[in-house]
DNA sequence: CCTTGTCGCAATGTTAACCATCTCCCCGGC
DNA sequence: GCCGGGGAGATGGTTAACATTGCGACAAGG
């Protein structure tokens, strides 16, 4: 019973964000591979929109890291590289200690029932790309639990760029992730229920290390 | 030997990303206060472009943590409340302790160089002014030898906030900060210089946390 | 007196057309 | 084969409008 009075926060957003929604589910769903132009007047035309809120779209985008743009050179769909990964795990890690040590000693009791459910999501997953969408779920859920503006919005300006990472992951290879991961998750969970900062510490380390290792570890050609 | 064949990334800037930086100083010389309204079209016409840079630029600024922007509501300056300010300062943390562990085990001489040279410029900073812009500049400069262009992107996203914070905090009580803190950042140099990393995490910890209590009064536990 | 409903203003959100500038790429000359 | 000029196409930026919305003022009603 802590906050039930806010009917809504019932805020309306603007075109650009929706334009970004689609972009942004357009790349995901593979309609733009890895390095593919964005072009201002192409979007705008797609989705019949003028021009404007594409760009503040595409500067959204940019600010979440799934495209890159220069100067009179356009927007393009960004690609990871090898530092790329070791940048993304290594923010990842600091951030998530933070959002640990904040769930553990501030979180309420529905914030982490919420982290919960979505670990009962994972349960019901069916095939990997769901999969994916729940592991972003879960720390999105974490560093909701954290009360926390700034590290979440740390955590937004990666987010997107975790999910490519996990999409290549799964590309790479799929054994053990559909299987593992639940139970990985469901450890998390348990141990930010119980409070326990230094366990919660060591799991979600390992947990970034299976990822790190399956993508660079195995094949690194490239 | 590394990379001096740079002669100069040399890429021009777009309208906006100067738009930004004359609001960006306006708020900082006081222009623009904590709450302050920020007009498109004023702004457009005061600096004589039309509203589409000024519209790209707060999206900017907004980005730095500088202006807050709800749905038809415009753009205000931020103020920080006492609860920003420790928000501020855990993030802070988790990403300078990353910053210091990348320097100690990557940077470059020249890099390190590059920081000492900062203290050098802090010991002949005559105003409080000046010398939270060198306080700014260390920590841009720490950042900058990580080598790590998503940690220097979060840490861009409160870089400003921290300037406010300072700014702030100089309001309050000089007394020390003028004498003090040029000594403090030569240690942690020293440190860096030394790729002692336990000793440059102590004593970045400190200095956080010599500003946080400064600011937040005399005692404050978290 | 406080509340509630309406209205109008001002600022933002969005569109369209237009011009300037830049990048890329092809093509011809050397 | 390499280099430079020019065209095509895209982005950057401007202007002028129109649509939408938040908010305060003001008046009517309990």
């Amino acid at each position: 019973m802590s906050d039930q009075g806010k009917v809504a926060p019932a805020r309306r957003r603007g075109l650009a964000d929706e334009v970004a929604d689609s972009i942004r589910e357009a790349i995901f769903s593979g309609a733009y591979g890895p390095g593919a132009q964005l072009r201002e007047v192409e979007l705008s035309g797609a989705l019949d929109v003028s021009r404007g809120p594409v760009r503040e779209a595409l500067l959204k985008l940019e600010r979440e890291g799934l495209v890159r743009s220069a100067w009179h050179r356009g927007a393009t769909v960004t690609t990871l590289s090898p530092d790329d990964v070791a940048e993304l795990d290594s923010l990842r890690g600091v951030l998530e200690q933070l959002a640990v040590r904040e769930v553990v000693a501030r979180a309420s009791d529905e914030d982490i029932a919420a982290v919960e459910k979505v670990v009962d999501a994972m349960d019901r997953a069916a095939d990997a790309h769901e999969m994916v969408r729940c592991d972003i779920a879960f720390h999105d859920a974490v560093y909701a639990a954290a009360r926390h503006r700034r590290l979440e919005e740390a955590w937004q300006a990666i987010r997107c760029q975790v999910h490519l990472f996990l999409l290549t992951r799964i590309g790479r290879s799929t054994d053990g992730y559909l299987s593992h991961i639940p139970a990985e998750h469901r450890e998390l969970a348990t141990a930010l229920r119980a409070r326990d900062a230094e366990a919660a510490l060591a799991l979600f380390a390992a947990h970034r290390r299976d990822a790190f290792t399956v993508l660079t570890g195995t094949t690194d050609e490239n």
